[in-house]
DNA sequence: TCAATCCTGAAACAGAAATTTCAGACAGGA
DNA sequence: TCCTGTCTGAAATTTCTGTTTCAGGATTGA
């Protein structure tokens, strides 16, 4: 029989307790489980109850301290954390599935998971490209391919945007003519390339905007970066997914198009015209 | 301005952090905020860091001291909490939420679609693929990128796999040494490419056995493939996604990985020798 | 009304926590 | 190679927390 949780025991213990008690109960409750991991005097105020009652509560609970009752709901919080929002993939998703529903099915959570990163940063990402005088992009030895995908889609949004070489020789080379009002798009994922880095602090330091995008384990690269996204990669498999990645650069493509909608409407109307497509 | 979360601050910090204070800072995102809430001793613990540490990591997030860093925390879980952001990851995609996360639930919409394809298909592209003589991988404008995704990967699992330039003139010269044991893999989506399509049948001509992987509308050159896949596009946006098939492209490598792991292990293994990497 | 019992919180206490200090380890530059 | 500056963790220090005690106050039953 495994412990039961802390909500669970404060719904059996609720009867026991005395009316204090009871209204540190309730406090608790309604700012679960936040609440009780703050210190004994907060929660004492927040209760309008005194400290020596929150231990007492705390007691009742069964928990031989207030460290060790703390200890359980930070337990109980990582649990909830790490399980987004538990089963899609747990061991429901049945190793009797097909391998593609299986597959996607962990991309989901992934992308889950992608979602919470902080906005402002992805904000500034999109403004970032959407105001820089020009864009200049590059990747790794596996990420190239998805530089390569945001600078097609990109160069129809707007002038001014390049995709550096991914030989390490040239790369210095190719700043030459990058200045302070451009913007340099790195992606660099795990087996951190030296090249990329030492190609950020160059730009830097020739005043560039350097935007970053990396896995969890964040690029050294982004020492030089004025911005930062760190995607999760690892989906709990022996191999690491892009497809996350591959989102997050979409999804700043089409919010930069969405900032860019006015100008960038002219310029395709005139890209069709002049081509010609069905 | 409104305060940056304790997250962003994180990123933003990683920069200017020592080695000992990014492990810290590591092992916090790896537990978020879970470990921030814990006493200095523990956290350092997790971190493999001392306490000083830690409190110098802290400090350089810009809080005054560590009691003042988890009430932030707090406040933070409290707001997660509280707000409807508590993931119903279905299709109650509020237009009041942020750009983000909006926009990946609707991959992961798609990508539920596109979990729907024929299995059998599926299957036979990673077979064909695994054991092909040589595989020869091409794409148009903007799914080159993904071509040249997948060939950086099953580089690494079998020798043969070349990525075919996507420049027009020079297409049917790379055919030349071509032959009937040989796999093509051909993705075009809407707006199809006509020299892709003149590609595809010169392929077929050559007994080559022709993989497309294209839209639900189906691309022209599917006349002259021996498997098809048909992936969801539309994610009803004015946009379309290639997320999607980024995903598929993925998913036919790992599975091609597992068909082929037993071979693919021992070269995988040379290769790691042979660069020395970590 | 009174007495017995149980709650309750203020204040004292003990102990653990955060913070500071400092000497050794280390990396980068000359 | 040595030197300089930086980083790091162990130990001393200080602050604050959790815990206990105890007296006043509320509640109950007679």
């Amino acid at each position: 029989m495994p412990e039961p949780s802390v909500e669970t025991r404060i719904h059996q213990a609720m009867p026991r307790l005395t009316s204090a008690e009871a209204r540190a109960a309730r406090a608790l409750l309604s700012d679960y489980p936040t609440l009780g991991l703050a210190p004994v005097a907060e929660f004492a105020g927040q209760s309008h109850a005194s400290a020596a009652t929150v231990l007492r509560f705390v007691a009742q609970l069964g928990f031989a301290s207030y460290p060790d009752f703390q200890r359980k709901l930070r337990d109980e919080l990582s649990e909830r954390i790490k399980s987004p929002l538990d089963r899609p993939h747990g061991d429901a998703g049945g190793t009797g599935q097909a391998f593609l529903p299986r597959y996607l099915q962990r991309l989901c959570a992934n992308l889950d998971e992608i979602g919470r990163l902080p906005q402002a940063e992805f904000e500034a990402f999109a403004e970032a490209i959407a105001g820089a005088r020009g864009v200049h992009l590059i990747g790794g030895r596996f990420t190239d391919p998805i530089a390569a995908y945001m600078t097609a889609h990109l160069r129809i949004l707007r002038p001014g945007v390049r995709k550096l070489e991914d030989r390490a020789a040239s790369r210095i080379d190719q700043l030459l003519d990058v200045g302070p009002r451009d913007v340099i798009v790195i992606l660099d994922m795990r087996r951190y390339d030296d090249e990329l880095v030492r190609f950020a602090k160059a730009a830097r330091d020739r005043r560039a905007k350097v935007l970053l995008i990396t896995d969890t384990w964040i690029s050294p690269a982004a020492r030089y970066a004025r911005h930062v996204l760190a995607c999760q990669i690892d989906v709990g498999a022996t191999w690491d997914s892009n497809t996350g990645l591959f989102a997050v650069a979409e999804a700043i493509v089409a919010r930069a198009s969405e900032l860019l909608w006015d100008s960038a409407e002219a310029r395709v109307k005139t890209k069709e015209t002049l081509q010609g497509e069905s």
